[in-house]
DNA sequence: ATTTTATTGTTATACTATAACATATTTATT
DNA sequence: AATAAATATGTTATAGTATAACAATAAAAT
């Protein structure tokens, strides 16, 4: 079973969809990402100051990730201020912690979470011809994982699965436009 | 099954080892992945020059990752030297592209690699508590990432999986000492 | 109101990685 | 062997990522 988010509604699928439809509503998928951090923050006792929830947006910005830098740029571009570094640091931290936001250990980038919620952890899936990032809850994988860990002996385990190659739509697109196309 | 290397021969089990016992005989380590690497740098017809055979020897002083900073140091430690971080890090490149080194991106550092003839990309259980690293072949993982994947519609896959965890010889060292020991 | 705790501001610096070009070495070709 | 082509290394500079340390502010608890 396939979960994950596209605007207001959790789907669960068995084929489809895994990176959101490139014509979806993104707005949604933003005002969604701050009603539930809202709700996240309360339940974990947590402040959900207009800092942070300024950094969420700006992640949530597209289904690409973002590097530290690149919400800085943003923010610096916004307000003609002058945020530093450790300031975009110190939100997304915390919104790690909240579990809002994933950091992709091999991109050195962050992206938001589809389902705070969920006690698993989810496997990040990033295409690497359009570069957006989706997520997935496969309980094979997650079973698997724990399963090969406690046969080694291993304890308290958290992981890191991060699956690359090409998404649906970007396979679809090559398909429609043959292998030779430029 | 888990197959790991241990000296001069692979050990197939379904419990233990995982990572190297801590009395073992490094220098087994060492030769074996020099050896190896004069091998597989011959079928790959690519050059396993002196440099190249130096850092690898120096990523595997020990089965803890070191970064690209900290074989630097150890480069210039030894001789006195002047190396720079941009020599190590091609060599590294090459190791990495030749399959006698992986990177962990969770830790922007570097690990001998203990199989570089298996065709499947291995998964890295990293302990939290001593810092050592091993591999594990672990087929459940492989093939459900790969249906996973599948599922979603993804081509082309690569995987970065990363465990991590507190490993067999800590967790009995802490059972030992007890819970409360400081 | 005051203390305590948490958050944000600010400056400086550490750590990780690559670009670009020069030189040297090895391999292939004549 | 001499030359050309390809590969590897040296060198300098710089880009990109992340954290330490301390000051100031704001919110929560007593």
């Amino acid at each position: 079973m396939v979960v994950f988010r596209c605007g207001s509604k959790d789907v669960v699928t068995s084929m489809k969809p895994t990176i959101p439809d490139p014509n979806h509503d993104h707005r949604q998928c933003v005002d969604q990402a701050i009603a539930v951090a809202n709700r996240i923050c309360r339940q974990n006792k947590t402040r959900f100051t207009k800092l942070r929830r300024r950094v969420l947006e700006l992640i949530w910005t597209s289904h690409e990730p973002v590097g530290a830098y690149g919400v800085l740029a943003l923010m610096n571009a916004e307000t003609e201020g002058n945020v530093a570094p450790m300031t975009v640091y110190r939100a997304i931290d915390f919104l790690i912690e909240n579990r809002l936001v994933h950091r992709i250990a091999s991109r050195n980038a962050y992206v938001g979470c589809s389902h705070p919620d969920s006690p698993h952890a989810g496997q990040l899936i990033i295409c690497n011809d359009c570069g957006r990032v989706g997520e997935i809850l496969e309980d094979t994988i997650t079973k698997a994982v724990a399963a090969g860990a406690e046969r080694v002996g291993f304890d308290g385990v958290s992981s890191v699965i991060e699956i690359q190659g090409r998404c649906h739509d970007c396979r679809e697109l090559s398909d429609i436009h043959g292998n030779a196309g430029a």
